[in-house]
DNA sequence: TCCTTTCTGTAGTGATCGCTACAGAACGAT
DNA sequence: ATCGTTCTGTAGCGATCACTACAGAAAGGA
């Protein structure tokens, strides 16, 4: 029926992923985007609406690939210490991996922001919430099952949790390496309730 | 001999100073800054020299007022433990307190760069390594003095505590309030190395 | 009062921002 | 081969970026 495209799509989302994740959303302009996609600002335009669906969808796409990792000890790991602790060293490994940019996407991606891109900072913080709610929902499991004391408070560890993670994305983004940030790991998980 | 200038500066650099701290130094336009600083254009030019001296001249000032209370708690406290206590209860404090924007300037004000201020970002970055850099001494302090046990890893205690200092900031500006971030403080010492 | 000096507001500078009109190129269908 | 459709590159849109030329206003010294 058509010409067909001729750059690959998936390729170029990775790129542009990468770009916001090392720049964030309004530090990353269209003439950097279509420069690292290798492709002209119309062909961008065509395939991924504008600058803020291209990164709503780099972002979904990070949620799915580079930030899976936390969703998935969630539910795999039997307990939620279990499940912190992995997460923990994931993070130490996966924020300082040199194949890609260093830290959380969502976490750095739009922390400083003008005006005009308040929702995509918005939409960035309900996802932090977001985390920490399911961290505390971990944590609620446990405590109802009796793997935790009765009296552990579950919102106040979650959001411990959250700030050493988010933490541990600042240091790797300043340059920590995946060994320094188990250390603080192995450290964060002394603050675990007793549970003889 | 002539004109004297109408605004007051020091109000001036103030406004200049939250502005930064609330939006980072690129988001926060030159027409922002004349904005809240009630002045135009060729006067925040002619007492401030340009946005980059404007931002670092706020930055200094940030650090011996709002920000010095880290620096005080290490030299008054009489113990690292004691010290970074301090730190971590007056962090929850200041970071949530409503006279101003949240968390910490030093980490969150050139989190997304484009290449025109890496500059700025790398500063913010040194700034942050001689904060950890000083939890560190005065931690190997206390190692020296036999407050803490020889083999304690001064590096990683700093690390790990400046992770969690950079996570309380991120949580502030994410709308947790001062309790909430007490109670990660605490959760926080409990990785401090026993000493019986 | 007049002069000199510095500050102030208006009104712009060129550069870059996100985004798009337009025309030619490349495809499938006929 | 010709057509219709969609993609591609060039070139440029209005808006905003950091920054400044310029002229009038306001001060002190004569």
């Amino acid at each position: 029926m058509a010409r067909k495209r001729t750059f690959d799509r998936d390729e170029a989302l990775d790129r542009a992923l990468r770009a916001f994740w090392r720049h964030g959303y309004e530090a990353t302009s269209i003439a950097e985007l279509t420069s690292v996609m290798d492709i002209r600002p119309p062909s961008l335009y065509a395939a991924f609406g504008d600058k803020r669906r291209l990164f709503e969808e780099a972002l979904r796409r990070y949620q799915e690939s580079y930030g899976a990792f936390t969703a998935r000890a969630l539910a795999e790991e039997p307990t939620a210490r279990q499940a912190i602790e992995r997460i923990l060293y994931e993070a130490a490994d996966e924020y300082t991996d040199p194949d890609h940019p260093h830290g959380c996407m969502i976490i750095s991606a739009a922390v400083n922001c003008g005006p005009d891109s308040s929702e995509v900072e918005e939409d960035l913080r309900l996802k932090r919430e977001a985390a920490k709610a399911a961290l505390r929902e971990r944590i609620e499991q446990d405590v109802t099952a009796g793997v935790l004391p009765p009296d552990t408070d579950a919102a106040s560890l979650a959001a411990y949790y959250a700030a050493v993670i988010q933490g541990m994305s600042t240091q790797a983004r300043d340059g920590a390496t995946r060994d320094d940030l188990e250390r603080t790991a192995a450290l964060a998980m002394r603050a675990w309730p007793a549970t003889t």
